[in-house]
DNA sequence: TTCTTTTAGTTCGTACATAAACTATATTGA
DNA sequence: TCAATATAGTTTATGTACGAACTAAAAGAA
């Protein structure tokens, strides 16, 4: 059994996740698009996919963040003017998120900086290396459960 | 091309990177150690293996952390009494960071959590799978080069 | 020697991330 | 009906993380 390999597999994975997150904000800069963070990626695609408003449980449910930082990310959003919010009439604990006309307006960017950072990580990887990481990291995903 | 596997990809890599961490966080809870996280264990495991006083700006090479974010982790360390200061006489600019007994009486369960979270991680996983990931992994994190 | 540049480290501002405590509203059940 | 409970979301406290601006000290250059 070789510990050293078995660490520098943890390692790379936090790295490779790191790499992803900063090619995509360093995308999102050079295209002009500010305030925005790779962060924000799983509620804005959450919502391009959607395309009505949703709630906040909903982008807590689909983001897999605790809501306390949801808050905070919608928060952020709504500063830099790329969400709005309108309180639910029929049931007044519930608030709606829509898109506004500045996110719809990066619509574009945004799937092109996702295809980007794919076309940079998946670069000399082969289907059957892709379908092979697939598994195993499926496998250390459960173990986790 | 699916486009979907190559994204479930991405999004498990991150995930992967989350759980290990919560599962060394938790660790150390239930070993009663207190204010220290996962993100410690670069500063932590470089000063264990080391044993001697280090400076700060090799604690910055080591832990592939800005300098600010080393100084508040310092700090953090320094406050729960894992570590401590000194000044260099030759350049007063250096700080040595040496460990304190705390952190010496804890590198026993440290040690352990490292390898508890190894266990889990690969539980299920082949040594023949062990090479195909950490080969396939090193090819995307050559990409982002 | 003195001016300039480099190095070591901190501070500040901003944002993500979490847990725990909290508010307000809605639902359930006796 | 009304008390207990559940749900939606925010606030607070703490910590990681980064970049940029900063201070102090050392090294290099004139």
């Amino acid at each position: 059994m070789d510990k050293c390999k078995r660490h520098t597999i943890i390692n790379l994975i936090g790295k490779i996740k790191d790499d992803t997150n900063s090619y995509m904000d360093n995308s999102a800069k050079e295209k002009g698009i500010t305030g925005i963070l790779a962060a924000h990626g799983s509620i804005l695609g959450f919502m391009f996919y959607k395309r009505i408003p949703v709630t906040i449980s909903e982008i807590v449910e689909s983001s897999k963040r605790v809501k306390s930082t949801v808050t905070i990310m919608l928060k952020t959003l709504e500063k830099h003017g790329y969400v709005k919010r309108m309180q639910c009439s029929e049931d007044r604990r519930v608030t709606y998120i829509s898109l506004t006309q500045k996110a719809l307006d990066i619509e574009k960017e945004f799937n092109e900086i996702a295809i980007n950072v794919t076309d940079v990580f998946y670069k000399d990887i082969t289907e059957e290396e892709i379908n092979n990481l697939l598994e195993i990291l499926e496998k250390i995903n459960s173990n986790f459960k």
